[in-house]
DNA sequence: TTTAATATCTATAGCCACTATAGAGTCAAG
DNA sequence: CTTGACTCTATAGTGGCTATAGATATTAAA
């Protein structure tokens, strides 16, 4: 199987494929004669895997690491749970700064009255003062 | 005033604002004999707005425009207003990926059964099967 | 006055996870 | 035998900084 068909079946960009390669998180099983890259089938499960942890906002380096727990089945499950914990904190961390953001936005366009002019915009005058 | 008394009173640092002037976003009023930036009390008000607009997430292109409305009173509010809109709708997305992420991450860590080894972690497992 | 410390300058590279481009080579169908 | 689709590598760009290197300037202490 060749990238362009790798690509099709798991829907990512064949420099994506390419990309994931330089970053040790996938091998390709060799090259044609003519250089192409040649896979065989497990390679789909592998970039489903990495499609997954993506959609967990995982990054690239923690999927590694999870990866590398998975070749080794003796390993202690606690760095995968302390992994996807401290996920989950951030994404609290962000969804807190997001709600603090859209209460900051929305007072914004409340001090909008659409008075036409920018000189006289509300927005802008509330930039300009600081509450932090 | 020089460059890190700016950096001081804005507590922005030095890099950060001389970035900002390769942005187009502030200018220095002038260099000394020996090269140095020169800034008058104007930019630390201009810093100001560039910061709390940077703490509402706007982009320093976003910021660019305001910087420019507000320079012509006269133009129509509707852009600022229009711009703001914008923001709030990107948080509200964000907001929404993250809710769902929250609740992928944590049915994960749910799996995790504390099952010591790798193999058998229901985190991993959960990672393979796709859900989407 | 010398010297040492501090501040500033430019230019460049790195971060993250891609995405896009250029220019060259490979391969299959008509 | 040519056309077009595919693939290759290498490089640059995205955003908003941050960090570094190496040079120059200024200030304060000895």
């Amino acid at each position: 199987m060749k990238i362009g068909q790798v690509s099709k079946k798991t829907d990512l960009p064949v420099q994506t494929i390419r990309y994931y390669e330089t970053q040790n998180l996938i091998k390709s099983a060799g090259r044609t004669e003519g250089n192409f890259r040649v896979y065989d089938s497990k390679v789909i499960d592998q970039l489903e895997f990495i499609k997954h942890c993506r959609h967990l906002d995982l990054s690239l380096s923690d999927i590694k690491r999870i990866n590398e727990l998975r070749d080794n089945p003796n390993a202690v499950c606690e760095e995968v749970n302390e992994l996807i914990n401290d996920q989950v904190k951030m994404v609290k961390i962000k969804m807190k700064e997001l709600r603090h953001l859209k209460t900051q936005l929305e007072a914004l366009t409340d001090s909008c009255s659409n008075n036409q002019k920018v000189g006289d915009c509300g927005i802008i005058k509330s930039l300009q003062e600081c509450d932090c």
